[in-house]
DNA sequence: GCGCTTTTGTAAAGCGCTTTATCAAACCGC
DNA sequence: GCGGTTTGATAAAGCGCTTTACAAAAGCGC
């Protein structure tokens, strides 16, 4: 050890009797060495309690075996299901042995500024937006990436995604079979990706189910609980009373609280339906009938196909819908 | 450009018709140039869409500017208050010109392997345990960190936190002023360094203000719902009933809806005061009163103190405890 | 014990930057 | 127009690794 600082790759060489390129083979497994000079080599990685320089290893190899989740954080996205992902998605990716970071941005100047250091080899991006910024310029840097949520532009990139004409069946069925006809549909700012997609699934079930398709059925909340407050004001205002609601768990529990406040009576009077079995689902008052994402199996599907595109960079992208899965709690009954 | 990859600086160099260096000092705002010169580098820099090697960046200047904050994520930790962390430090960071990530860690290891890589030249260590393991490690590796929370052995470690002597006042004295005199405490898992913490807090009030301290009016959680529940019904099976119950946002949303399965009211019967203004506290029924911990103060702090550790790696250690706030809501009312 | 391959190892180049001398030219007072 | 300083630039070394090309040693069939 060269008296101050880590011991590099030279210090261990010395101590082993053996070149640098000896240690550095059998650190990486590779060549074939006799077990006594690779007990050697160890042992005084232990001993000195070398590691690797990053930096070095990754200007010399051009690799970092290090992947993001990248996430778009606002003041509004309190929802703890953005936990659960942040957790799943770092378990599977950490069991593969690559290094795994979050990268939290708030504007674009800060994620392109790290996606440009080259520190991650590949990106998970999460939170997409209908013209996702990440998208193009993780294209324009030619880095390998996944996009768990769909943008609107989908060609040639891969993308991991909830099965959303699915989830809207299982909201939907569910109601049906209790006997509701008059179902609303309150939207999440259109400006996301998902709740468009959503929305165009509701609509072509109530074709399919000759339901006739009514405007008077959708509102659009801008995703704050007044805008929710006044979605659903707006729905109550006009045509025959709504029996039922689909909407996104977060508003659902400003929809909870609201048709309390108006005295009418979850499920009894209304049912409502969530979409993504947030962990508040079960908290909330009716505990909440939602949708179950399998955000694990999501994890796993995006983390697969980062892997899969890191190691084949021409490989066919890939579309991956991931089903759902009802989960009936109270605040669903049968139509009176 | 030599054909294919990224552009090194050699080619901007050869662009502008300058050295090396002078592309590396004029990146760097180093000594001073002729404007035309800047103008010209800048100018190859931007046709070029050049970006420097992190790696290569790193390995010469022994630095890379980037810090980041380990999360311990189990699937218990579903608080949306470390979304508010998470983001309030991320933005805070970056602003300073640091590349910010955010580093998840379920196990030792994968900390490990991620802290002894070196990409971070600094942490923030929020989710500390009594004897956090992370602590130790980042220590013995040398490598400057700030603790958000108190583990047991705070010597010689920067420490930014929440003035937990003060939120135990402010919730005391609160219910105090409500004429409440059987107020009980519920405590988080105590292996939590905070838990422990803000017992010792009240049970010092309660000696202060001439309120016999009373075992019966103790108890503790593991954090699960069932946990919770059960911490309740042993507080309720002993003693003169309690009117009042201090305890974290968490179970406090427990506690309300066992209070409420009781067919007690809240806060007629009984009143609640939560710990740390998650953003759940105000969706709860009724809303939570409870302490708002000023995240962003405290990440404004811990971002401040670990600046100042990187420039004066031997700079005392500071230790920050930040002021809370009560935010009454709808849980807590007068004695009956 | 000769050619052959396989095994085990090495020296040296180089990844793309920053940094440390150095130095030529321009400027300055006198 | 001569020392001395400032300005604006450069060449070369080196950060700590991986990789390529090459070589000595060992094993093997005959």
């Amino acid at each position: 050890m060269s008296g101050k600082g880590m011991p590099t790759i030279y210090d261990i060489a010395r101590e082993a009797g053996v070149s640098i390129t000896t240690v550095s083979n059998i650190l990486n497994n590779k060549g074939r060495f006799k077990p006594e000079t690779v007990a050697r080599v160890l042992e005084a990685v232990e001993r000195l309690r070398y590691r690797p320089n990053f930096a070095a290893r990754s200007l010399a190899a051009r690799r970092t075996y290090t992947v993001a989740l990248s996430a778009l954080l606002t003041p509004e996205s309190f929802d703890p299901l953005n936990l659960q992902y942040f957790g799943a998605i770092a378990q599977v990716v950490s069991r593969s042995g690559f290094n795994f970071l979050l990268h939290i941005s708030h504007d674009r100047e800060s994620f392109e500024r790290f996606a440009s250091t080259g520190i991650c080899e590949g990106w998970l991006l999460m939170m997409i937006r209908r013209q996702d910024e990440r998208v193009s310029l993780l294209k324009d840097l030619g880095v390998p990436f996944v996009s768990i949520g769909r943008p609107d532009e989908v060609e040639g990139i891969d993308v991991v995604d909830t099965d959303f004409e699915q989830t809207a069946r299982l909201a939907l069925e569910h109601l049906l079979a209790l006997g509701h006809r008059r179902i609303a549909y309150l939207a999440e700012p259109l400006e996301f990706g998902y709740s468009a997609i959503r929305l165009r699934a509701y609509r072509a079930l109530l074709r399919e189910y000759g339901l006739e398709e009514n405007a008077d059925l959708v509102a659009e909340t801008d995703g704050t609980e007044a805008g929710t407050v006044r979605a659903l004001e707006a729905l109550w205002s006009k045509g025959e009373p709504i029996t039922a609601i689909i909407t996104h768990d977060i508003p659902a529990l400003t929809v909870l609280q609201t048709l309390k406040s108006w005295g009418l009576r979850v499920p009894e009077d209304v049912s409502v339906v969530g979409c993504s079995d947030s962990p508040l689902a079960a908290l909330a008052d009716p505990p909440l009938t939602t949708i179950n994402l399998h955000v694990d199996r999501i994890a796993e599907a995006a983390a697969e196909a980062l892997a899969r595109r890191l190691q084949e960079p021409e490989a066919p992208p890939v579309y991956t819908l991931i089903p759902a899965r009802l989960v009936v709690r109270g605040s669903t009954g049968p139509c009176r």
